[in-house]
RNA sequence: GCCCCUGUAGCUCAGAGGAUAGAGCACCAGCCUCCGGAGCUGGGGGCGAGGGUUCGACUCCCUCCAGGGGCGCCA
């Protein structure tokens, strides 16, 4: 039992040294050590200082005040409570209150073990305890190519489920098609016009249409595959155009490693008779009206600013209505427990609304969380490069893909909080790519492989290796860092931003850089050679979850 | 006018109310008889401004300044 205990790492640990001072912190009540107030929520930090130990608590901070006593006595009665388990090494006192844990560096080498035996499953955490989560993501309109920003949707959503993926969530990921409404009609529209035009026939683009060049490349090879008989045929026309925008849009989110269980059609909600029962279940419930010719949420009796139309005077529904039968798909048919949508941020004026729909379906809010990306202007040195599809200035998403490659794309974005805008500087990511925070990380996997690889070369079996030979402090460094990884995967998962993995491969890759340079791993001392040999192997295994997490490449070779 | 996001080192960004605010790049000075130098070690430099809450604020609240986005019977 104790085995499995360790094989889990930092999080079970950190749990344990939770729950030994929540007991001293009763027990200390029951002496009256501590008068009988509330207990704060017990929290472990990760002291940014080495010499304050690998955890610190500061709980009789926290109880001073309410207890009226002084935290450092607090402090020194909570410890003289605590019996010193077998992993740690000391528990000490610091001014003004703080408890600081270490760890002890035996049970630290044995952890290597864990992470070996549990391989490419190390980091796991069971969060979710198998909840059915959705991450709904890009889910872009097929009326053209991706640009940039959508980029950065789909690496924050992708990552984001292969997160709760290993946080124990039954993860779907899931496109939204909006093949339906009136940015389709005027796609359809524009086809049209360009196939005619194509077809040498005098044809007026529709005012709000779509410019973009590539609309006139798709008529092309429209008419190069299917000749002129979809003249007349608009809508037939726009059929094929979309299925070609949405297979370009499909490659486009594969060359950047990105994915979907499901692509759901917005069309398909008429087709199934989903939009027909959500209207009809907000009716009952008196959430709609009628003015100005106009079917209306009313969503001021939810406390919103103001009311949202649903459908048009000219009978047809708006994207919110149709967004509210999808979400009520969502929740209620499809029996999410919780749904994550990922949008632009210009459609951060859509999430209260949507909220208060929700709760007009009577489903809790808090089980819809809405992650707004900020925008990205792509510049070229000092040139910012502006992206509309309806002007036809697109800066492509795959054309940068194509540029820097899909693993500097994924880490450049997620090294970034979704709440920060963020430039791209094309110029500036080719110039830099040498000495790239990438190919840092990636490096030190490489150098890794390339380790295990020579031994391989010369025979040298290290299962048999002895971990506890490793007390070298880079070497203990390496370990902690290690163990950091659970706590990683849950704080990701638990706030929904990914930003905090890069930093972390950074922060393995410069632990094992440095360990690399103090100890020679493959030397004429086996005993040890064997021992480092296992922490190496332990070092790629944690590397490698990073990196596949954030949907990167882990290469042997670089 | 109202709403959302942002302001941290020369640049790009991290920082779950706690101890001496971190990283990459850039700059300066060092490190190769040996497993990959795409590496390592050291150095200089920073919380937009002003109030408040707190034992303690980059973090929470208010005001102001600056930048971005949104306020359609578009999506």
């Amino acid at each position: 039992m104790a085995g499995r205990i360790h094989r889990c790492g930092g999080v079970m640990i950190k749990d344990e040294i939770t729950i030994l001072l929540k007991e001293a912190a009763l027990e200390a009540q029951r002496r009256d050590l501590l008068p009988p107030v509330t207990m704060p929520d017990i929290v472990l930090e990760r002291p940014q200082n080495p010499e304050h130990g690998d955890y610190a608590s500061t709980l009789p901070l926290k109880l001073a005040r309410s207890a009226r006593m002084n935290p450092l006595t607090i402090a020194q009665n909570l410890v003289s409570l605590i019996q010193l388990p077998d992993e740690i090494d000391s528990i000490a006192v610091a001014s003004p209150g703080f408890i600081n844990f270490s760890l002890k560096s035996d049970w630290l080498t044995k952890q290597v073990e864990g992470i070996v035996s549990a391989g490419e499953r190390y980091g796991d955490v069971d969060l979710g305890k198998g909840a059915k989560v959705q991450v709904e993501f890009v889910s872009v309109n097929p009326t053209g190519p991706l640009h940039v920003g959508h980029g950065r949707g789909a690496i924050l959503g992708s990552t984001l489920a292969n997160v709760l993926a290993s946080s124990g969530y039954d993860v779907a990921r899931e496109y939204y098609i909006n093949d339906a409404g009136g940015q389709m009609d005027a796609f359809h529209r524009s086809l049209y016009a360009r196939y005619q035009q194509a077809l040498g026939i005098d044809a007026q683009m529709p005012s709000e249409g779509y410019f973009g060049e590539y609309m006139m490349d798709i008529a092309r090879e429209i008419i190069a595959e299917e000749g002129e008989k979809l003249s007349g045929k608009p809508a037939e026309l726009g059929k094929i155009g979309v299925a070609k925008v949405m297979k370009t849009i499909k490659s486009d989110l594969e060359a950047l490693g990105v994915s979907f269980d499901v692509w759901f059609s917005e069309n398909s909600l008429f087709e199934q008779g989903q939009y027909d029962r959500v209207m009809a279940f907000l009716k009952e419930r008196g959430y709609i009206s009628e003015k100005e010719g106009a079917v209306w949420f009313a969503s001021t009796a939810l406390g919103e600013d103001k009311d949202n139309v649903l459908v048009r005077s000219d009978g047809a529904p708006t994207y919110f209505a149709t967004d509210i039968a999808y979400h009520y798909n969502k929740f209620i048919e499809r029996g999410f427990s919780r749904v994550i949508n990922i949008w632009g941020a210009d459609h951060q004026g859509h999430v209260s609304r949507m909220k208060a729909v929700v709760s007009a379906l009577g489903i809790d809010p808090e089980r819809l969380q809405i992650i707004i990306s900020q925008m990205v202007t792509l510049k070229r040195g000092e040139i910012t490069l502006r992206a509309s599809k309806r002007t036809g200035e697109i800066i492509i998403l795959r054309e940068l893909v194509d540029e820097v490659g899909p693993d500097v794309c994924r880490f450049f974005f997620l090294s970034h909080s979704a709440d920060s805008q963020m430039d791209f500087d094309l110029e500036l990511a080719k110039r830099h790519s040498a000495d790239n925070p990438v190919y840092y990380v990636q490096y030190g996997h490489a150098r890794i492989a390339s380790i295990l690889r020579l031994a391989q070369e010369r025979g040298i079996d290290y299962k048999e290796g002895n971990v506890s030979l490793l007390t070298g402090d880079s070497e203990l460094a390496l370990i902690r860092k290690m163990l950091q990884l659970p706590e990683v995967l849950e704080l990701v998962a638990s706030t929904l931003e990914p930003h905090h993995l890069p930093y972390y491969a950074l922060d393995v890759a410069t632990t094992f850089h440095n360990f690399y340079e103090k100890c020679r791993v493959i030397s004429s001392d086996e005993a040890l050679t064997s021992a480092r040999l296992k922490l190496v192997e332990a070092a790629q295994i944690v590397l490698a979850k990073t990196l596949v997490l954030m949907g990167m490449t882990a290469p042997e070779k670089m």
